[in-house]
DNA sequence: TTGTATGCGTTATCAT
DNA sequence: ATGATAACGCATACAA
C-alpha cells in the first residue's frame, strides 16, 4: 500500500502539502495540488484509516449493539444505522450480544480499545447494558439508546411510544366487538409492560370499570415461547375472542399453536400483532402495529453524529416515533360460538 | 484514557516491560509482572487497538459484505461469521450493499483504507463485485466467498450444493407423486440457475424423456416478485399441480397470491421453498430445503483466519456444505381435479 | 503558498 | 530480566 509519503515524492512536495490536498485543510496552489493528485492515482493511494484514527482520536466508526439479529425488527434497524452511517462516512460495527452478560462485558472493552466515536444501543435493560452505557459515558463515548428500557434516561434515545402501540392494537379489536382481549405479556420486557398498559387502557376506556385483559406471560419474544404459550391458551379462564401478542414473532407461534388446536384465525379468535414484521408471511397476513424501525435507526445515527459533531453537553434527547396500525386478516368480529355457550351455529 | 505510558509510570517500569506483560511476548519476573497488572487495573487500561494496528499492520477486523440484511438467510449468515469472529478476537464490519454497485465501489474503498484483515463475502456476482474482490485479493487482504456465484472461483468458498438443493425440493413433490411441476426462477442468479438445474435433474430422472419442468422467471428474490408470479401461475399452461421456489421469500409471496386467488395450499396447488427461513411463520408450515448458513458463516470466517494467519499462497479451498429437506405441511398428494382424468385415489 | 518536525499509542529491535 | 528508542502513517503547529 502506497503511503502519504509516497505520494510527497512522487509529487515532489512534502507530506504536509500531500495531506492538505486531500483534507482541503488550508490553501494550495492549483498546479501543485493537480501534481499531488496526479500522484495519488498514479500510486492508487488510499489513506490509512487507523494511523488517521490515531492521530485525530477518531475512528469513524460507530457500533451498534444488538440483542438478536435473527428477530426481524433488528436488521430493519440496523440497515437504517447502516445506511446513514454509510452516507456519513462511518463503518458500523455489529455487536450481535444474544442478551448474554459476558458477551456485553466483552463488547464494552472491546469497544473502548477500539475507540469508536459513538454507539447505538438496542436491547433490554440488563445490568451489563446499563453498566456497557455508562462506562461508554464515562469515556466520553456518545450513546443513543434505540427503542431500549426507559430507565436508560440520561442519554439520547430514539423511542417508540409503546403504550400507544398497545393501545392501537387492542383499540383494533375493540373496534371489532371483541371484550374477552388477552394480552401476551413478556416477563421482564419494560416495553412489553408499556405495551401492555396501552392494552389496559385501551380496554378502560372501552369498558370503563369491567374486567382488564387478560395477561399470559411468556419469557422472551420469540416464536417458541409464543407457541407454548399459545397451547395454554385456553388453560385460563377459556378461550378468549382476541389475543395481543407483544410481539410479531409471539404472534406467529401462537397462531402456529392455534393451528395444531385446530382453531382457526380469525374466525375462531383474532389475533393482533407488534412491529409488523412478519405479517406478510402469515396467512392469514396479520394485522399488526408497524414500528418505524429504519427510521429509528437512522434518527439514532444523526442524534449521535450531532453528539459526536461538538455538541458534548446537553440535555439528553428524547425522540418519539409513532407506532401505526396496519390491519391484515387475522382481525374479524367475534362469533356467536365463541362468545356465549349457548347455540353454537357456524356462522360462515 | 490511560495509556501504557501512564501504566508503565505507575508500575516504575519502561513500557516495553508493560507491552511485554499485555501480550506475553517475552519473559517478565513474577513480581514486576505483578505490579504492572496492579496498575493495570488501577488505571483500567485498555489497550489503543488503533495503535496497534498501526504498529502490527492487522486491524484485528474483518468486514462481511452481504446484499441485504432484510433478507433472513443473511441474518443467519451474519450470525456464524460474528459468533466465529468474536471468539477469535474480530470485530465486524458490516456492509450492507443492496447490490448497488456504488455502493459496492464505495465499500472497496472504505476497507482497503480500514485495513480490514479479511473481508467475507455474499453477494450475487454483479461486476462491482468482481472487481471489489480483486481488488482486495492485489491487496492480499484475504477473502472468502460464501454462498456466492461460482465465478469467483479463485477465492476460498464456502458453499451449499444448490443442484442439491433443487434436487431434493423437487424430489420431495415427484415422491408425492406430482408431475405437472413449476419452478420460480430468479433470472440473472446463478444460484437459481443450479437450483433450477437440480429441479430439471431430479424430474428427468423420474420420468426420463418426459416434458420438463415447467419455469417462471422473477427479477429478485422477494415476496413482492413471488406474489407477482404468483398471481400469474395458471397463465402458462395453466395451474401446475406442485410449485418450487427458488427461495423462501418468492415462496412466501407465492403463497400469498395463491390465497388471494381462492387457490389453496396443499390441497390445490402443493408449494416447497428453499433455505427454510420463514418455514415456521407461514401457515400451513412451509416446506423447505434448509441451507446451513449459520454454519457457512463459520465456516467463512474459519478460512478467513487459516488465510490471515499465514498460508498466504495455496490453492483456493472449496467446502461444500449440504443442503437438507425439512418438510412442513405445504406438500401433499396431488388431488384428482388437478392432476390426470383418470383414476388416481387420493392415498390416505 | 509550502516545508519541517513532533506526536498520537503501540510493538519490536537493540542494548544493557 | 528490563530499558531506550525507532517506526508505523498520518495531521498539525510552527517556520519560512
Amino acid at each position: 500500500m502506497a503511503t502519504i509519503k509516497d505520494v510527497a515524492k512522487k509529487a515532489g512536495v512534502s507530506i504536509a502539502t500531500v495531506s492538505a490536498v486531500i483534507n482541503g485543510t488550508r490553501f494550495v496552489a492549483e498546479d501543485t495540488r493537480t501534481r499531488v493528485l496526479a500522484a495519488v492515482d498514479a500510486l492508487n493511494y488510499q489513506p490509512n484509516r487507523m494511523a488517521r484514527a490515531l492521530k485525530q482520536k477518531r475512528s469513524q466508526m460507530i457500533a451498534h449493539i444488538l440483542p438478536s439479529v435473527m428477530n426481524p425488527f433488528f436488521p430493519a434497524s440496523l440497515k437504517g444505522v447502516e445506511d446513514a452511517a454509510f452516507a456519513a462516512d462511518y463503518s458500523v460495527l455489529v455487536c450481535n450480544t444474544e442478551t448474554e452478560p459476558a458477551r456485553i462485558e466483552r463488547y464494552a472493552e472491546l469497544l473502548l480499545e477500539t475507540q469508536v466515536d459513538g454507539v447505538v444501543i438496542t436491547s433490554p435493560g440488563l445490568t451489563a447494558i446499563h453498566a456497557l452505557a455508562h462506562r461508554l459515558d464515562d469515556h466520553g463515548i456518545p450513546v443513543v439508546v434505540l427503542s431500549g428500557p426507559r430507565s436508560l434516561d440520561s442519554f439520547d434515545r430514539v423511542l417508540v411510544d409503546d403504550v400507544k402501540s398497545g393501545y392501537l392494537a387492542a383499540d383494533h379489536v375493540l373496534d371489532y366487538g371483541h371484550r374477552r382481549v388477552a394480552f401476551v405479556h413478556v416477563r421482564h420486557s419494560t416495553t412489553s409492560m408499556h405495551r401492555m398498559e396501552g392494552v389496559v387502557q385501551a380496554l378502560e376506556r372501552c369498558m370503563p370499570g369491567k374486567k382488564p385483559a387478560l395477561v399470559l406471560e411468556v419469557d422472551n419474544f420469540t416464536e417458541q415461547e409464543g407457541y407454548r404459550i399459545g397451547m395454554n391458551l385456553s388453560k385460563k379462564d377459556g378461550l378468549p375472542t382476541a389475543v395481543v401478542a407483544a410481539n410479531d414473532m409471539l404472534a406467529v407461534g401462537i397462531s402456529e399453536a392455534l393451528h395444531d388446536l385446530g382453531i382457526s384465525v380469525p374466525e375462531d379468535v383474532s389475533l393482533v400483532g407488534i412491529d409488523n414484521t412478519m405479517a406478510a408471511s402469515l396467512r392469514p397476513r396479520l394485522s399488526s402495529v408497524a414500528i418505524p424501525a429504519y427510521e429509528m435507526g437512522k434518527e439514532a445515527v444523526a442524534r449521535l453524529k450531532g453528539r459526536m459533531n461538538g455538541v458534548k453537553a446537553g440535555e439528553p434527547l428524547t425522540i418519539t416515533l409513532n407506532p401505526q396500525l396496519v390491519p391484515g386478516h387475522s382481525v374479524t368480529h367475534p362469533t356467536v360460538r365463541t362468545a356465549l355457550p349457548s347455540g353454537r351455529g357456524a356462522p360462515q
